[in-house]
This record gives C-alpha cells, structure tokens and sequence, in this order.
DNA sequence: GCGGACTGCTTACCT
DNA sequence: ACAGGTAAGCAGTCCGCG
C-alpha cells in the first residue's frame, strides 16, 4: 500500500481478463516515470426505451452478449436514471458493459430492437468518458493510492485502488526533448526514404545538445557525434531517447516526415524502433506518430492549425515562426549544395551540423513558448496533449460541450450520419452585415466594436437547442420566425456565461497592479486567450455539419441578433456622424476635430442602452484611412488601410496582406500606403512607382522578391482548371516530390510563350522573370486603386514627365 | 480563326 | 473538417464577326 503522486501524460485501454484496464503513463512529482493501472471503470452507454415499462427490456438486456473468436461483449449492469436529452429531461437505462471496443457493435444490435428508441454515448472514446467521469485532466498532478505490481516492465507499474486530482497544477517537471533529422537529397530532388539515406540528427534540451553524423571532420565541437554509418545512426537515435526519457518528444513536421522516414530506414536495417515506455514500437500512422508514454508533438501541426490565425508569417517554415514567435533568426546557409558537400568536401559539413542542432534548439524553445497555451487548452476541455496538438477548433469546442454535458447531467448527442452530414453541408444561411464604403481618404476615423458579439448574443438571448420555441415565451428573433425562452437558462448560454465570466476575472487580475510573476502573467494571458477562442469558436458549432449539437436554427438566430445589434448602431451613429464603414461587430465612424467630445457622449449613450452583457468597445482613433474601390467600380468591402497615432499602418484584406501576391508587390503597397497616408507625399509616391517598375524591366530584382505562394486545396488530380500554382505543382510532383492538400505551393512567372501557369516556375529554375507581368499583374493592380482613392489617376501620371499637375503635399 | 466579354473555379482574406 | 461574406486572378468558354 502506499501513496504516489504523478502528472498522467498518455492514458490507453487494454484489455484484460474480458475487462478493460486503463493504464496511465506519466511521471511522478518526485521525477520517477511510471504506469498507473486502473481497473475500476466500466464503458456503457444510455438506452432510451420506447415505452415507460422497460422491465421486460431490463431483463433482456441483462443476457445481452456479442461473441467474437476469443472476445465477448455482454451488459454487466443496469440503472434506470434520469438524464436530460438535449435539455429535457428523458428516462433512460444506463447500460455498463465489459468491453469498450465493442461499443459500436453493441450499438448496432440493440438498435434493431423496436423497443428501443435510441442509443448514445456509444461513439464517446472510452478514455476520454473515463478522464471525465473520473474527473482527472490530464498532466495535472493525480494521487494515486494502490500496490506496486511486481512485472517486468521498463517502468514501475502501480495497480491503483483509489486515484484523484485534488488540485490543478499542470506538471512542472516534464523533460523535453525537441530532434530533427538531416536527409540526403540529390541536387534538386526531394530525399527519398527508399534510396537516400538519413545524414544527421540533433536533440536538444534544456543542458543537453547532441548533433550525430556519420561524416567525420576535424572539429573541436563538444556536441557532435561520429558514428560509422546510418544504421549506427539510427541505433544512437534510439538510444539517445531511451537514456534521456523524455515526457515530450518534439518535432516540427514530425508526423508526415521525420517519422516515417525514420521508420522506412529502420525498417531497411531491421531495426525495431522500440521508443515506447513498455518496449514497444512507435506506431507510425499515416497522419500521427504514436509513442507509448511519451507526448509525441508535431509543433508544425499546432502551430499552421491553432496559431496561424495570430501569425504575420505567409509560411509556417520553422525559421519564420521562430523569428516572429521567438524573434530569433536562423544563421543562413546555402542548403543547396549540401549533398555535394557530404559527397566531395566532408571537411566543410560543420556549418551543416550546426544548422541542424540550430533547428532543433528552436523547435524546443518554440514548445516552451507555447506550452503554457497548450496547458490551458488541455486543462479546459480535458483533451490529451497529443490529441489536443493535432486538433481543430472544433475538436476544442466538442471536448467543451463533452465535459460540459458531464456537469449537467446531459447525454452527448451523436457525431451525424454521412446523410445527415450531405444534407447539413448542403445548407447555407445569412450570416454578418458588411457596409460599402465609399472609396477614399479620410481624417480622424473613430473604430468601434463589439466585445465577444456572437457569444454574448448567446448568452443574453438564451439561444440553446433546447430553450428553442419554448411553450412559454413569444419574443421573436428580429427578422427571423423562431423564439427562444426566457426563463430557463439554455446549455449554451450556462456555457458561455462560464467562459466569459472566467475570463473577465483573469483579465481583471491581469490589469491590477499586485505583484505577478512573468510565468503568472503568462499563464494567465494563455488563460484569458484560450477562454476567448473556444467562446468565440461555439457559434460556428451550431451550423458545423459535423457536429454532435447541429442546430441551424440557432445558429440563424444569433447571426439575426448580430445584424440587428450593428445596424442598431449604425442607425443611431447616423444621428450625429457619417458612418464609414461597418463589418459583422464593428462600425467605423467620421469623428473629426471637435466631434471627438460628441463621440464620446454618443458611445456611453450606445453601451447604456444595450443589454448588460453586450459591450461596445472604442478600439481607437485613426488619424487617417483610406478605401479603395473594388473592380467593379463600387467600394471595396474588407478592403481598407488605417494609420494609427503611432505612425504604424494597419492594413486589412489588400494584396500586401495576401500571401498569393509577390514580395515585390507586397513592398510596393506598402510604401505607396506609408507615402500617400502618413508623409502625405504624392510626388513622391508617383516617383517610387516609376523607378521600381523601371528597376523591374532592368531585371534589377531579386528573384525571391518575384515568388508568389499559393496553397494546394486538394489532390493535383481534382482540380478543374489549371492555375499556375497547381501547373508547378504538376511539375514538382513528376519530379518526385510529394505534393498534395496544404503544401505551399511557390513560384515565379518567367518569361515566355503560353498562359501564365504554363510560363510559371520553381524559382530555382527560372532565368529571367517576365517583367510585363510583374508590372502589368503585381504592382499595378496593388497600388493603382491607392493612387485612384486618393483622386490620382496613376497611369497619367507616370506619362506626365514633370507631373505639374500634382502637388507635393495631399 | 481571332479577340474581347463573360463565367466559374479557386484562393485567401475579414469579422 | 467553427461560420458566412467578400474581392479578385486566371483559365476556359462563349460569342460576334458576312
């Protein structure tokens, strides 16, 4: 008997003796790993019978059972309860059983039973019901009291009796442990892991820094390791994880290439890559690697799928998410010639090897960065770290709903059917309201917006499946036919009350002036953010096809409330101000000079006269903005540039803000923006445009400023039309390389015959861009529609020699 | 057979 | 695999042209 207290990092089921066995690896506060085996928790599922009696169902149930070769799957208990369906209150059985991997089957029989109306839970993972039900999140610290078992196994294992989390402290004391791997690439092909072999590793940690290769050179440098050849490589690998024992192994890209490189080499040399606590072999699947008791993390997927949204960078290369998440740059090295190097010139790989720890060092420091952001998701939803990596928004949001519906005794509803999905996905509805503004410059633009629009029209008008037409209310949606009740609080609306009290809470602390620590402060703000985003997420669950709480009409109604609420405001703008511009939650005023003092009167007005948990925010004054007309001659919507008091441009939708648009272009936007808004220089800026189209016809540009990217949406064969992007990647594809759905696609347009994409390139293969297009595609439709706004007619001006007809100063 | 107008596919943005 | 609203480039097709 005795006591032990650990941070559970990966949770499995197994099964034993016909009874599920979940086993928790983790590491213990006092830094020793081990399993935690718990047998003391059972799958069931909840069965709503078609009439009151269910006696004759109970009894029947009872001598349930599924066989299978050497497998049962039999109903081991039952328990009439009342449970609520969403929201109402509903008779059920709950059906325990033995065997959670059959749960599906068992689901499948019973409902062809015509007492039976339905089945749930059936298709809640059984790890995640455990976790939940036994209230442990995990990588907080859990007690457990039990037995040490005497196996053979690499780490202790401990056969719980009673295990619990009385307090929420994530671990502290987690070893990680970031790699990459170096592959041999032929001159412009891509590595292939059936015949190039894999060059260099490096780890690094925290006092740990180790670069392994099988080239030897002279070299003074205390982290690198000779070994004689890739299979010793390989087998240093190994042995450097399993020495080390990291909780978290990190990579960056790590589940669709280092792994399965890895594996296929290994594979090559009979190598078992054993990496798992227990001995057993990663388990490479086609779109995660798993590991046994180690939190594998591919940073790649968290950060292009979670963090994009935050990041500037049009790439989600490791050197440009480290440069603007950590503001640390990557020594540049010609990678090029680096197969060259190993075969020819051994002597000068150094640099090589130094490049490789460098990626590794910041793939850990990126982890670090992060982490605490990761903990709060984790904690808030009770997703496992390697699921929670890997996630979307909407796994977030279901967890949410998930653990929510625990709380409040409902059933979780189930994922939709492929018809239901078809038929879901086939719906569409009106969504936010957008103004046109007229094209031009403006002085002293007043921007206010809602705070948390859709969640707090949530929670003030109780939009939930299940206050949906009440009996007892009338209240419509504006311009809508459904109503929602007024007396009991929804699901939703509990939901959302917690999150966005929760978080005014943190922000709160955040803003007082006691005394916090940076970790504090950082976890708080991973805190408040994190609060935010699944709040901000739980709208667009209602009218996600694949969502276990699909409710059109809910989601109708917020997106009416939201249009009402807006258009509340710009009407009552329009007393005393020109309205501007106005998208979905934010209104964009005229607030000239003196109106300042009006604005302010008319903003404590507004807020006064709305519900209590709706807020209008002032998000600033803008010295200056400009609007641009869209193509069709009216005013672009979602098209705008702002210049804020400190001098900095804030510049939505335009093309320096497109990542399918060149650098060359990008630049040339911006300096127009910079010129014509803040220096007020218009000469100038004709002048900049000249010049620069005139360096562009002398070929004076450097090709990487000439380099459009373009993502691939789907597989090269489904594409109707052939854009340039996918012509490149076409060729990129013949040429070995693997290319499919979220490869960044880049390339230039050369000069030559034929459409664009046929004159389109890998950058390293064009000779001489097509200025023309450049000119006549890139600059000229960026910055034209500026010069047109601001009532220059760029085309005539750049005819014009001495632009007589232009003053210095707008 | 050619060139401009138009359409629809496609991507990436905004809130 | 959270939602809808929006602009715009490019390929491909349509259409007029005795």
């Amino acid at each position: 008997m005795g006591v032990v207290q650990f941070y559970p990092l990966d949770i499995r089921v197994q099964m034993a003796n016909q009874r599920p066995v979940v086993v928790l690896y983790g590491r213990t506060t006092t830094g020793e790993r081990v399993s935690v085996m718990d047998h003391d928790y059972l799958p069931y599922l909840y069965i709503v019978p078609k009439t009151q009696d269910s006696a004759e169902l109970e009894q029947e149930l009872a001598r349930f059972i599924i066989k299978d070769k050497d497998n049962y799957c039999s109903v081991l208990k039952i328990e009439k309860m009342s449970m609520n369906f969403l929201e109402k209150e509903t008779t059920v059985l709950k059906a325990f059983f033995n065997n959670p991997f059959g749960a599906l089957a068992m689901h499948d029989e019973l409902l062809k039973r015509p007492d039976i109306q339905g089945i749930y839970e059936h298709d809640v993972p059984f790890v995640s019901s455990y976790l939940l039900d036994k209230k442990i999140i995990p990588g907080v610290v859990t007690t457990v009291e039990g037995e040490m078992v005497n196996v053979h196994a690499r780490v202790p294992v401990i056969r719980a009796n009673s295990i619990m989390q009385a307090e929420d402290e994530s671990i502290k004391n987690g070893k990680i442990l970031a790699f990459d791997i170096e592959t041999y690439a032929p001159a412009g092909k891509p590595a292939s892991p059936e015949h190039d072999p894999i060059v260099m590793v490096s780890f690094y940690s925290n006092d740990f820094k180790k670069t392994i290769t099988w080239k030897e050179f002279a070299t003074t440098n205390p982290s690198l390791e000779f070994v004689n050849g890739e299979f010793e490589l390989l087998m240093r690998f190994k042995k450097v994880i399993e020495e080390f024992q990291p909780d978290f192994l990190i990579g960056y890209t790590s589940d669709v290439f280092s792994f399965p490189y890895l594996k296929k080499r290994a594979d090559k040399y009979d190598i078992k890559l054993d990496l798992g606590v227990d001995h057993s072999n990663i388990d490479v699947g086609k779109t995660a690697t798993a590991i046994k008791g180690i939190v594998h993390v591919d940073l790649y997927k968290f950060v292009s799928r979670i963090l994009s949204s935050k990041l500037e960078t049009d790439t989600f290369r490791l050197e440009e998410v480290a440069r603007e998440l950590l503001g640390e740059g990557k020594k540049q090295i010609d990678t090029e010639h680096f197969a060259a190097v190993w075969d020819n010139t051994p002597e000068n790989l150094e640099p090589y090897c130094e490049y490789n720890l460098q990626d590794a060092a910041l793939i850990y420091k990126l982890f670090e960065k992060v982490l605490p952001s990761m903990f709060e998701f984790v904690k808030l939803t009770n997703v496992e770290l390697f699921d929670m990596v890997r996630g979307s928004f909407s796994l977030f949001v279901e967890a949410l709903l998930t653990k929510e519906s625990r709380f409040w005794k409902e059933i979780i509803p189930p994922r939709p059917t492929r018809k239901e999905y078809e038929e879901r996905n086939a719906y569409s509805y009106q969504g936010g309201f957008v103004s046109e503004p007229e094209p031009g410059i403006y002085n002293n633009i007043a921007v206010y917006d809602f705070a948390s629009l859709y969640p707090s029209i949530i929670s003030t008008h109780n939009i939930s499946p299940g206050t949906l037409r009440c009996r007892c209310c009338t209240e419509i949606v504006p311009g809508e036919e459904m109503h929602f009740c007024k007396k009991t609080t929804g699901f939703f609306p509990k939901i959302v009350s917690g999150l966005v009290d929760r978080r005014q809470r943190i922000l709160k602390i955040l803003g007082d002036t006691g005394e916090k620590s940076p970790e504090q402060v950082s976890l708080l703000y991973a805190r408040q953010e994190v609060l935010k985003i699944i709040a901000n997420s739980l709208y667009g669950y209602f009218a996600f096809p694949s969502s276990r709480w699909y409710n059109l009409e809910c989601a109708k109604a917020v997106t009416a409330y939201g249009r009402h609420y807006i258009n509340s405001v710009i009407e009552k703008a329009k007393e005393d101000f020109e309205v501007l511009y106005a998208d979905t939650d934010s209104v964009f005023l005229k607030a000239g000079g003196k109106k300042l003092g009006q604005s302010e009167k008319f903003f404590e007005e507004l807020n006064l006269a709305l519900p209590e948990k709706m807020k209008l925010e002032y998000e600033g004054l803008y010295p200056r903005g400009i609007f641009i007309a869209s193509k069709a001659g009216k005013g672009a919507k979602k098209k705008y540039a702002l210049l804020s008091e400190q001098g900095f441009l804030k510049i939505k939708g335009l093309e320096s803000s497109r990542r399918n648009f060149s650098t060359l272009a990008k630049n040339a936007q911006e300096e127009v923006l910079y010129l014509i808004l803040k220096e007020r220089k218009m000469r100038k800026a004709v002048e900049y445009i000249r010049n620069l189209i005139g360096e562009v016809k002398e070929q004076k540009i450097p090709l990487r400023k000439m380099i459009i990217y373009t993502q691939l949406q789907k597989d090269i064969a489904r594409y109707e039309t052939i854009a340039p992007h996918v012509a490149v990647a076409k060729k990129m594809q013949q040429s070995g390389f693997a290319v499919g759905p979220g490869s960044l696609i880049q390339y230039v347009v050369a000069k030559g015959d034929g459409s664009i994409a046929e004159r389109s390139q890998l950058p390293n293969e064009v000779r001489e861009y097509d200025a023309a297009y450049y000119i006549e595609h890139q600059i000229l439709p960026s910055v034209e529609k500026i010069f047109e706004a601001a009532g220059v007619d760029l085309m005539k001006a750049l005819d014009e020699k001495e632009q007589s007809s232009l003053s210095e100063f707008i």
